[in-house]
DNA sequence: TCGATATTTGAGTGATAACTCTAATTTGAA
DNA sequence: TTCAAATTAGAGTTATCACTCAAATATCGA
């Protein structure tokens, strides 16, 4: 994996496998269906990755950290820029995002090492979500903020999921309203 | 599929898919795992279904009627009602909350079928939500109450999902605290 | 230009997928 | 108790899965 030609081979099949996984699932994540897109022969795939999974833990571990850019933000970020960055995600990197909910949901059953991966991730996110309602509302104590940033993360997932399902849902629109109360009055 | 043995049969078969399912994905259920679970052989599963995928469909169907218990009360719901009826299929149904949430993602990518009735499945919910907002809050105009149903709705699966990644995630607080606006304080 | 190394080719491996088929057994209405 | 129909047993079929390998070819520093 020195070489120009094997660079540039390893970025098909990896841009293969992500678009793969959101359009076919991990399911119909084959060898054959990757190496078809990726206009490879399965001896090149093997030239490059020892498995299968390899190049999907590849494509996983980029989706996640493609969720939280910039992770030494931690403690300057403001919730507002938080989701903007999430619906960039969603709408702009929308490969990633789609591997990143086909991971969430069926990645981590049966793998516990992707399983754990992604539980550690949402730890982060969800700490990083409760220092930036730290810094905008300190009145709230550290326990209710930990809560409202779970909340608040895990339903930006759900528009997220159904942005994936549906690619005209406007997950923009729906993750403001949520970080803006703009649900139910009272 | 007349005598009571083959009833039973079925029962069998239908339980291991919908546990399967949710415990290994649609990529981890396979006739060989239906069958062992159910233990059962595949001349007896082909007796009584025509393909794996009829048998999924089953279930499927049944998760999705699940959600929904009662659609003909349409109009008469209040929100909480169906905020707590949510909270009690995730929590109380787990296995079929599990089949929910891993067609929704994975299920409908390779099958027209099941993504054309879990959208038509996802826009009655969202009216009966916006039924009930009309209901509460009638000053709400009709655009701004589906818009405000589909947020609630698509958050209210983001916590369904992460549920079923951790099962000790408190669906219920977190999808009551959505309901309540207990998110941001503005 | 040479030559060590990376890459590609593509047929081939064993395992396992969904599914079939026939014979043996069980069921339950008459 | 009988017997037609339902059910079960379990080996077998075909296709496709992930993956291998040896030979041919391309790459690029020296």
């Amino acid at each position: 994996m020195r070489y120009k030609a094997g660079l540039e081979t390893r970025d098909r099949i990896l841009d293969a496998t992500r678009r793969l996984i959101t359009e076919a699932g991990l399911e119909g994540t084959t060898i054959k269906a990757i190496c078809d897109r990726a206009e490879v022969l399965p001896g090149s795939f093997y030239n490059l990755f020892d498995s299968k999974e390899q190049a999907i833990v590849t494509v996983v571990r980029e989706a996640i950290e493609a969720v939280d850019p910039d992770p030494e933000h931690l403690g300057k970020d403001t919730l507002a820029a938080l989701v903007e960055a999430y619906i960039v995600f969603i709408t702009e990197q929308s490969d990633l995002a789609g591997v990143y909910i086909a991971i969430a949901v069926s990645g981590t059953r049966n793998n516990p090492d992707l399983r754990e991966r992604f539980l550690r991730h949402h730890e982060r996110r969800v700490a990083r979500f409760a220092a930036a309602i730290e810094g905008e509302h300190p009145e709230i104590e550290a326990g209710a903020r930990s809560r409202r940033a779970e909340t608040l993360v895990s339903a930006l997932n759900g528009i997220a999921l159904h942005r994936v399902l549906d690619p005209s849902f406007d997950a923009a629109g729906h993750s403001r309203a949520l970080l803006n109360g703009d649900l139910i009055p009272h």
